[in-house]
RNA sequence: GUCCCCUUCGUCUAGCCCGGCCUAGGACAUCAGGUUUUCAUCCUGGCGACUGGGGUUCGAAUCCCCAAGGGGGCGCCA
C-alpha cells in the first residue's frame, strides 16, 4: 500500500493567483486527509520569465496560507532537487529512452514527440490576433488515450499532433517536465486546474511511451471572474493572494474560503476550521462546474473568522493595526486598548477597517461622517438635541454603570414630549462622528465622562 | 474552426450515482420587521432556480438523446 504524493507546481513568472493558491490547497488537503506526502516543485524551466522575487512571493503566500510542504526546494527530500532547473541530466536521461524507443525526433533544432498513427496533411484555420488566417499542418490519426479522472470520470481524448518536449534552447517544455517529474517524484496523484484537462492526453502519451501507468488525475474546476467573462486573471479585483495580506484578511479565512470554492463540506457547515476540512475531504467529493468568484461571501468569512479567533489572537493582530495608523505608540494602558478591542471586535466587518472604526477611542482628531449626518438630519436636529442633553450630561458622574445614560436620557425627555430613541443616534455622532458603531453604553463608558462632556460642548457649539 | 469539460435561486451550492420522501433545502447578497429607546452584530420573515426540446417510465431536478449557452485547450508559456 503506497502511501498518496500530491505536488504543487507553480512557475515563478508572476504574483500568486487565488486559482494557483486554491490548487495548492486542494492538494494540501488530500494529502493531509490521507496521511500523504505534498511536495513543491518549482517549474522554473522558462529563464526568460522567471524571476527570483517572484519564488518569494510564492513561499510566503503559502506560508501565509499555512500550507506546509514535506518536500521541496529549501525543504529537501529524497526526489529532489526540486527546481526544473537543476533537473537537467534527469530530463536528458529520460529523453534518451523516447530516442531509444524512437518516440523522439528533432526538428527546427528542438526535440518532438513522436505520436503513433497514420500522418496527413490539413489545410486549418487558425486565429492570429483578430484575423482567422489559414496554413497547412500535419496531423495525426492517433488512437484516443484515456484519462482517469476522480473528478471528470473517464475522459477520452486524442492528440493529433506531436509536441516540443525540448525546446530549442534546449530548455525542457512543461508537458515534458512535468511528466518526468512526476514519475521520478513519484506523484500518485495530480490534482491541478481543469484548464489542463485537454493537455492531459499527452502526458498520457507520454506515460504510454516510457511504459509507466499514469497516476490518478483530479482536474478540478476553474474559478470565474466575479464580473464579467471568463476565468479569474491576475487583473481581476480579488486575484491576488498578496491583496488579501494587505488587506489584513485572516488566512484562516481566506483558506477557508478557497476550500469552498469548488468543494463543499458533507457536513453542510461554510465556517469550519481547516482540521476539519482535512477530515472530510475527499478528491470524489470536489465539483465538476466552474465557480464564480464572490468577494462579497469571502468578506462575509474574514467576519465570520474575527469572531471565531481567541480574544488574545485578535488583539495580537489588531493592535499592530493601530499602531501603524499612529492610533497607539505602545506605552498606553493595555487595558484600555483591551476595552476598545473588545466592544469593536462584534461590529467590524473587517480588520481593515479597524482604524476608521477605533480612531475616535483614541484622539479628538476624528473625522465626521457626512453622510451619517445628513441621515439624522432627516430625523431631526442633532445639534439641538445634542444641546437639551448637555445638563443631564454634566450632571452624572460616569458612564460606569450602564444605566447612567439612560437615566441622562430619561431625564432630558421629561417633558420635553420627545421620545429616548431621538437622542441616542445625535449623542453618538457627537462623541464618535460616525452613524453606527458598538452599543452607545459601552462606547461612553470608555471614553468616560469627561471626553464625552467634552465632544458634547464641541459638538454643540459647532466646532 | 476543432477537441474536451460543464449547465439547480443574482452568486456559491444540497439533492442527481441508487427515479417517488422536492409544493427543490441551505449560505452570501437583497428587501421588510424585531432585538420593549442607539448600533456595523444578532434574530425572524419575504423575494428568488431544476437552460430548452425530445425520449424512457405509473412517476424525472434525478436515466438517455439532441440543441443552446458557459468554460477551457489547440505555444519551441506553464
Amino acid at each position: 500500500m503506497s502511501t498518496v504524493r500530491t505536488r504543487f507546481a507553480p512557475s515563478p513568472t508572476g504574483f500568486f493567483h487565488i486559482g494557483s493558491a486554491r490548487t495548492a490547497l486542494f492538494n494540501w488537503l488530500y494529502a493531509r486527509h490521507t496521511g500523504g506526502c505534498f511536495i513543491l516543485r518549482v517549474e522554473d524551466t522558462d529563464s526568460a520569465r522567471n524571476e527570483e522575487r517572484y519564488l518569494r512571493v510564492i513561499y510566503e503566500s503559502l506560508r501565509w496560507l499555512g500550507l506546509d510542504w514535506d518536500e521541496g526546494p529549501d525543504a529537501g527530500g529524497a526526489h529532489g532537487p526540486y527546481k526544473q532547473s537543476e533537473r537537467g541530466a534527469i530530463y536528458r536521461e529520460f529523453l534518451g529512452r523516447l530516442r531509444a524507443s524512437g518516440r523522439a525526433y528533432d526538428r527546427d533544432g528542438a526535440v518532438w514527440f513522436r505520436l503513433a498513427g497514420a500522418r496527413r496533411v490539413v489545410r486549418e484555420k487558425y486565429r492570429e490576433g483578430d484575423r482567422v488566417l489559414e496554413r497547412e499542418a500535419e496531423v495525426v490519426d492517433a488512437p484516443p488515450v484515456c484519462i482517469h479522472d476522480v473528478v471528470r470520470g473517464d475522459v477520452m481524448r486524442a492528440e493529433d499532433r506531436d509536441f516540443v518536449l525540448v525546446r530549442a534552447n534546449g530548455e525542457p517544455g512543461f508537458h515534458f517536465a512535468n511528466v518526468v517529474d512526476d514519475i521520478t517524484m513519484r506523484i500518485t496523484h495530480v490534482i491541478r486546474g481543469e484548464d489542463h484537462l485537454s493537455n492531459t492526453s499527452k502526458h498520457v502519451e507520454l506515460y504510454n511511451a516510457l511504459g509507466v501507468p499514469p497516476p490518478v488525475f483530479a482536474h478540478i474546476p476553474l474559478i470565474l471572474k466575479g464580473d464579467g467573462r471568463g476565468k479569474m486573471s491576475k487583473r481581476d479585483r480579488g486575484a491576488l493572494i498578496e491583496e488579501y495580506q494587505a488587506r489584513h484578511f485572516l488566512p484562516e479565512a481566506v483558506r477557508n474560503f478557497l476550500c469552498l470554492l469548488g468543494w463543499t463540506p458533507r457536513d453542510g457547515r461554510e465556517v469550519l476550521p481547516v482540521s476539519d476540512v482535512v477530515a472530510q475531504f475527499e478528491l470524489a467529493d470536489v465539483h465538476q462546474a466552474n465557480a464564480r468568484f464572490d468577494e462579497r461571501k469571502m468578506s462575509f468569512i474574514n467576519q465570520q473568522w474575527l469572531r471565531l479567533i481567541e480574544p488574545g489572537e485578535f488583539s495580537r493582530r489588531a493592535v499592530p493595526l493601530l499602531r501603524e495608523a499612529g492610533l497607539v505608540a505602545g506605552g498606553e494602558n493595555a487595558a484600555f486598548v483591551q476595552s476598545v478591542l473588545g466592544v469593536l471586535r462584534e461590529k467590524l466587518p473587517g480588520l481593515e477597517d479597524l482604524p476608521r472604526f477605533a480612531r475616535y477611542f483614541f484622539t479628538d482628531e476624528f473625522e465626521r461622517d457626512g453622510a451619517a449626518r445628513e441621515a439624522l438630519e432627516k430625523k431631526g436636529d442633532p445639534v439641538a438635541r445634542v444641546r437639551e442633553l448637555l445638563p443631564a450630561l454634566e450632571a452624572v458622574a460616569g458612564f460606569e454603570d450602564a444605566a447612567a445614560l439612560d437615566a441622562v436620557v430619561a431625564r432630558t425627555v421629561a417633558g420635553t414630549g420627545r421620545k429616548p430613541g431621538e437622542y441616542f443616534a445625535p449623542l453618538r455622532y457627537a462623541v464618535s462622528g460616525l452613524g453606527g458603531g458598538p452599543d452607545l453604553h459601552s462606547v461612553l463608558r470608555i471614553l468616560g465622562r469627561d471626553r464625552v462632556l467634552a465632544r458634547a460642548r464641541r459638538f454643540v457649539s459647532g466646532a
